[in-house]
DNA sequence: TTGTAAGCGTTATCAA
DNA sequence: TTGATAACGCTTACAA
């Protein structure tokens, strides 16, 4: 969340001297120039080395036109569109936005353009989005949390090279999976409210039929366990990963089980949505209750108080999936280890008893 | 901000039943179904009748097959592409977003594609995405914001009808402009304050090369002078339309000029800075200052407290360009009323002196 | 109603 | 190094 702002508009105003005339195709720049169509593409293509002299008279007749290859055609005559397709479940959401940022940008550098279309949570709009992205003959294909089956994507996968973020799959050259360590983020956020002397930890899960939310169900879990405090199913709400989920879990929380002195949630937007809830009910947090959320949205910094929460560095993960998307279409070999999340301890969480000894492990 | 959660994942796994082949051409579809390729081609486009027999003989092969167009020789032979260009400023702003998902969902229907780009706020980017997008052969464009004159828009108009929205332009057939009503929003979120007592009103602005920055300092200002308080240069902070600039200024406000009540702020983000620095400093929101917003960013309903604000129906704004952009394409005619702008009042705001008299106007 | 054939604007193969 | 020429997969006159 960065930037209905303004960045850095370039100074000068860049009038248009030359109009833009797409329909000026690829021959009459040719016969403009004096030489072959195949010479020109040759040149805007790289593809052989031509003589300084047409090399100039093309680029010049090329600039003098304003000429644009038309993609389409170069696509269909090639193969290739340059072009990768991003499935994300939800172009509004402000955890994707992140990623898809991070997928743009780095894309940009070798020249492919992301194709952006949404799921929205929808197993046949996943399933349809996908032939459409396969029938734009994209070259490949970037998923933000599939859904389909595994057997599915390797059967898409035969046709434009996928890589699924945020999921694991059996790796191969035409699909692979860049994990993320849930497990490992929720069970550091627990540990953090275990050290700050907390034992009745409450949780408000996300979708049960969530991959992400089912790691970080378990992290609580057996971080709890870990420290002997136990898994107490009590302590659990569903939550669906939104706001007003968050804010109805909360309340079912205070009405049954009101003694709790802090509450992890399995991501910011139901950590907004339990906040909200307290301030309803008076509970103060930290000082009441201690809040701790997950992904690290860019608004979390400014809740009052900052949320602690578990970050994701969404934007790097874009990056690196957009780097490893294009490695894959150049058939190269890529590598992909879980990515590591890192709990980002802000204002939300406080002490209440001496900490636990540190030393314990040792002995 | 609301889907980073889970909707209506609908139940059954649906698995695949045939493989997609993007492989097998038209011309495949046609031997196999026993008729010419123009036949497959005219069922497919529901360009002429075709004897029902031969109908269900060619929609036995695509089914079988699995057959789908290839997208981009279509656009070739055709000069259609089904496919409308977004440019957005920014991918991952929380303010487009919801315009993003109003276009999509609203481009849905008619059976149009969106490609979102971004131009990051940069003036050369912007050009350079629109000139992409053209090589594209999309169908038609939407801009969000967009920074460029109105003389190379309405250049690049000839190759692509134009909607170009937040601003108004010199409508045409080929460009169009749906301006939103921030004066009126600036004026309505201001007389709100005047009406609750208020008296010092400090604003934070938004980039001042930003039209509709202007147009809410404008609204501000005009409300004052109506209300004969008078414009007071000194309460007025620039900010940036983000987070980091709400802070700079409110924090430059306090120590400049510690007496005010209210504060308005250009945009949500900015408030969302505001409120933390104002947090940070022991400053209580309202009960010390007011404060409001602009766009009602979908996380300020989940602000502690809950923001008041100026509310842009940006899903709804959203689906209007859409449809209005299918409708330039088709060449029909299209009619844009400025947007106008309400007020939410939440939480972030209090009476501090009894009202005036509403009666006034009467007398 | 249906088929033939000529594009659409590139790239790529093959000679020269 | 360069130029013809045949694809690429579809639409669309024009004919039949």
């Amino acid at each position: 969340m960065t930037d209905h702002g303004s960045d850095d508009r370039s100074g000068a105003p860049q009038l248009p001297e030359v109009p833009l005339a797409p329909n000026v195709t690829l021959e009459e720049i040719a016969r403009a120039a004096g030489v072959s169509p195949s010479t020109v593409s040759r040149i805007l293509n790289g593809t052989a080395r031509v003589l300084p002299a047409k090399q100039q008279a093309v680029e010049e007749a090329i600039a003098r036109f304003n000429y644009r290859p038309n993609i389409l055609a170069r696509g269909l005559a090639s193969g290739r569109t340059e072009t990768i397709g991003v499935l994300t479940q939800a172009v509004s959401s402000p955890f994707y936005a992140e990623w898809l940022r991070g997928i743009e940008e780095a894309l940009y550098e070798p020249g492919f353009t992301p194709i952006f279309v949404s799921s929205r949570w929808n197993l046949a709009d996943e399933k349809a989005r996908l032939e459409q992205l396969i029938a734009r003959r994209v070259d490949g294909i970037i998923l933000l949390h599939a859904q389909l089956d595994e057997a599915t994507l390797t059967d898409y996968a035969r046709w434009a090279p996928m890589l699924v973020l945020g999921r694991s799959v059996q790796n191969s050259a035409a699909l692979a999976g860049l994990p993320i360590d849930n497990l490992q983020g929720a069970r550091d956020a627990t540990r953090h409210l275990i050290e700050q002397g907390h034992r009745e930890i409450a949780f408000i899960a996300g979708p049960s039929n969530h991959e992400d939310a089912i790691e970080r169900l378990d992290g609580y879990r057996s971080a709890l366990i870990e420290a002997g405090i136990g898994f107490d199913p009590e302590l659990v709400e569903q939550g669906d990963y939104l706001e007003t989920g968050g804010v109805a879990a909360m309340e079912r929380l205070i009405a049954r089980h009101p003694s709790f002195s802090a509450v992890f949630c399995a991501n910011d937007q139901t950590a907004y949505g339990a906040r909200l809830a307290m301030f309803r009910r008076g509970v103060r947090v930290p000082d009441d209750v201690s809040l701790v959320g997950f992904d690290d949205l860019p608004t979390s910094s400014y809740m009052t108080p900052p949320l602690t929460t578990v970050r994701q560095p969404t934007y790097e993960i874009g990056r690196l999936a957009a780097q490893g998307i294009v490695r894959m279409i150049r058939k190269q070999s890529i590598e992909l280890s879980p990515i590591p999340l890192t709990l980002v301890a802000r204002e939300t969480t406080r002490r209440i008893a001496p900490p636990l000894s540190r030393g314990d492990a040792r002995g």
